[in-house]
RNA sequence: GCCCCUGUAGCUCAGUGGAUAGAGCAACUGUCUUCUAAACAGUGGGUCGGGAGUUCGAAUCUCUCCAGGGGCGCCA
């Protein structure tokens, strides 16, 4: 009964690599509805309107079919006419299909559509034979994506704030994969700036106190001195290495030394996250190809620039002071709708980070992308702003750049929030964090805790502030959502591991043995495809997180009555439910895999 | 003062102009000799911050007010 079952969803759609791709049911059906419209817009039935965007979605009520659209009641207006009359002619043209069982309309207007219970039963194939690749999208074929996110300067570990768009970052790139888009990630980065040149000599200053030279360590008012205790050991490790042959050299060799050490470090957490980039890109690059000054002059040419000694609503103290200096030079960005005028270039002749910014932008456009995801955190929310009208002045496109902005994190203990900040020293790691979570887990899992971050900073829109609250995320009972959803998967295996001591396998299942509990769970399962291309579109990677959380919702209540190895099931149920809690089990590990966690064995 | 984000159940939060606003936690009551109880079943819980407007229909769109957070540098 396992035979041509795997045809239904995807038999239109592949991609020129031969991959097969599916498309939503939602989306299959919204291209039936429209036709529909068209169709009695030809034959005269409906007038001649521009056919809005047809929305289908899961309703909320079982009664109310498993899809349904308003599509009518929009119709309405534009048509002169009842909604329930628009309603019935447009089921009436719909074409049957294998996966719809019926079509009703509903007052004041809704059209239900239920799904094929045969048709369903038959995705446990459809799920298995896609696998690892479930819900590959047509939605980017042949298009490429690039997610640009961490970007954080070498100068101190990743603490858990910049982790927050570290998370979201990965997890995007990973929807847009499955949407199919070839997607890169990038880490973009400034090496040469005067917080590099502060973070060399903050490490050399260590390194003469270790070595007991007479040295003064700066207090924690000094704002160009790194207080964190990793330099210490960096200023230790570098004496093992070198000696003292390094107690006449300036900030240069230690700015050198502390950077290679950083981005390791950083590196090593991200990949405990497992996040990995494509490409490191250099802001200073961008000076020595001298993109820099091209977009500096493009934008005086287009009489975007000029120069001053003082900005609009400066006091007269400052003016006074500015009378001394040498002009600035500014960027005319309130007359694209800035509320102000931007320095680009200092008085000393050096680009503030608006330039190379805007030609990094322009650069990224260039590469030839068809999409362009930045995230960015809170504190940077006007840059992006001020880059966008850069780029469209030079004639860009700054809509290929989609920004997704995440706010602030902050980590309670017991209630309290902790402090964050790199510079001060009592910055709290994303590293810290995952060994407090690794301590009090008792799972046999490696790292245990960077699952849990990863789900608890993936789990709430980026235009929420996310309070971590590490006292949930160190239970381990149904209290913490990451245990509820990764269970699912181990509970699946467990069946299989059970069922192969007692000799039972899937082969030859027949699937019409199964049951209400398990076509509510497919129908869930199925939901995935829409859940993806959502959350590609609207460039939102939570969705995946509180979908998953519903899927597992679904699977549970289900585990506790469709059980597979009890004596009172007979062989071919056992049979057709094992190959369900196959599928099911492929379901689990692909939405983990969005999200960059592991679907253990065991837990 | 200006700009951005937020305000939905006791708490933490979902919610795409549509049907009777959802979930988890917490509280209370039950359920393990059978594939993991890190689970399940059940109960209670709401002026969707306030007000006005647009709409056949608003938690969702507009305006306004209130409260909290962030940003307003010749730092990045």
């Amino acid at each position: 009964m396992i035979q041509s079952a795997t045809v239904h969803l995807f038999t239109d759609y592949k991609t020129a690599r031969g991959i097969l791709v599916l498309k939503p049911l939602s989306s299959q059906i919204a291209s039936l509805v429209e036709q529909a419209i068209r169709d009695a817009q030809s034959d005269g039935t409906l007038p001649t309107f521009e056919i809005p965007s047809v929305e289908i979605n899961p309703p909320k009520r079982p009664e109310q079919g498993d899809y349904a659209t308003a599509i009518a009641l929009q119709l309405a207006k534009p048509a002169q006419m009842n909604p329930l009359d628009i309603a019935a002619h447009i089921s009436k043209r719909l074409p049957e299909k294998d996966y719809i069982a019926t079509i009703e309309v509903a007052p004041p207007g809704f059209i239900n559509f239920r799904l094929n219970e045969d048709w369903l039963r038959q995705q446990v194939e459809t799920i298995i034979a896609e696998g690892d690749d479930l819900f590959k999208l047509e939605l980017g074929a042949g298009k490429r994506a690039q997610v640009e996110f961490v970007s954080a300067n070498p100068t101190g570990p990743l603490h858990v704030g910049r982790s927050r768009g570290a998370i979201v970052g990965d997890s995007m790139a990973r929807i847009l994969e499955a949407a199919g888009y070839d997607v890169e990630r990038e880490y973009y980065f400034n090496n040469a700036g005067q917080q590099m040149i502060n973070l060399g000599n903050s490490l050399r200053i260590r390194y003469l106190e270790a070595l007991g030279k007479p040295v003064n360590v700066p207090s924690e008012d000094d704002k160009s001195f790194y207080q964190g205790e990793y330099l210490i050991d960096f200023a230790k490790d570098l004496i093992a290495e070198k000696g003292d042959s390094l107690v006449d050299e300036d900030w240069q060799p230690f700015k050198e030394y502390a950077e290679q050490r950083m981005f390791e470090w950083i590196k090593r957490t991200l990949a405990r996250v497992n996040i990995h980039h494509d490409v490191f890109f250099n802001e200073d690059s961008l000076y020595t190809s001298g993109a820099v000054w091209d977009v500096l002059k493009a934008l005086d040419e287009r009489g975007y620039i000029y120069k001053a000694k003082e900005w609009e609503g400066a006091s007269e103290e400052e003016k006074a002071k500015a009378e001394r200096r040498k002009p600035a030079t500014y960027f005319r960005s309130s007359k694209l709708g800035d509320d102000k005028d931007r320095v680009v270039v200092k008085a000393d002749d050096s680009p503030t980070y608006t330039l190379p910014d805007i030609a990094y932008h322009v650069n990224k456009i260039e590469r030839g992308f068809d999409v362009l995801v930045n995230v960015l955190g809170a504190d940077h929310g006007t840059e992006y702003k001020v880059v966008a009208y850069g780029v469209n002045a030079l004639g860009y496109d700054a809509s290929k750049i989609h920004v997704i902005i995440v706010q602030m994190v902050r980590l309670l203990r017991k209630g309290q929030v902790i402090k964050m900040s790199t510079r001060a020293g009592d910055y709290d790691t994303l590293d810290d964090l995952i060994d407090e979570i690794n301590q009090t887990n008792e799972s046999n899992l490696i790292d245990p805790g960077t699952d849990v971050v990863r789900y608890l900073l993936l789990a709430r829109s980026p235009d929420s502030h996310l309070d971590f609250d590490l006292d949930l995320a160190v239970t381990q009972s149904n209290e913490n959502p990451v245990y509820y959803i990764q269970n699912a998967h181990v509970r699946c295996v467990g069946i299989f591991r059970q069922a192969e001591e007692n000799n039972l396998n899937d082969e030859g299942a027949d699937l019409s043995l199964l049951g209400d509990d398990e076509l509510r769970f497919l129908r869930k399962a199925l939901e995935l495809g829409e859940q993806i291309e959502f959350a590609a579109t609207t460039f939102a990677p939570h969705k995946i997180a509180f979908y998953a959380h519903e899927l597992a919702n679904t699977f549970h209540p289900i585990y506790e009555n469709v059980r597979v190895l009890h004596s009172d099931v007979s062989e071919d149920a056992a049979k057709a439910r094992l190959r369900f809690y196959r599928a099911a089990q492929i379901t689990f590990k692909r939405v983990l895999a969005l999200m960059g966690m592991r679907a253990p064995d065991k837990m």
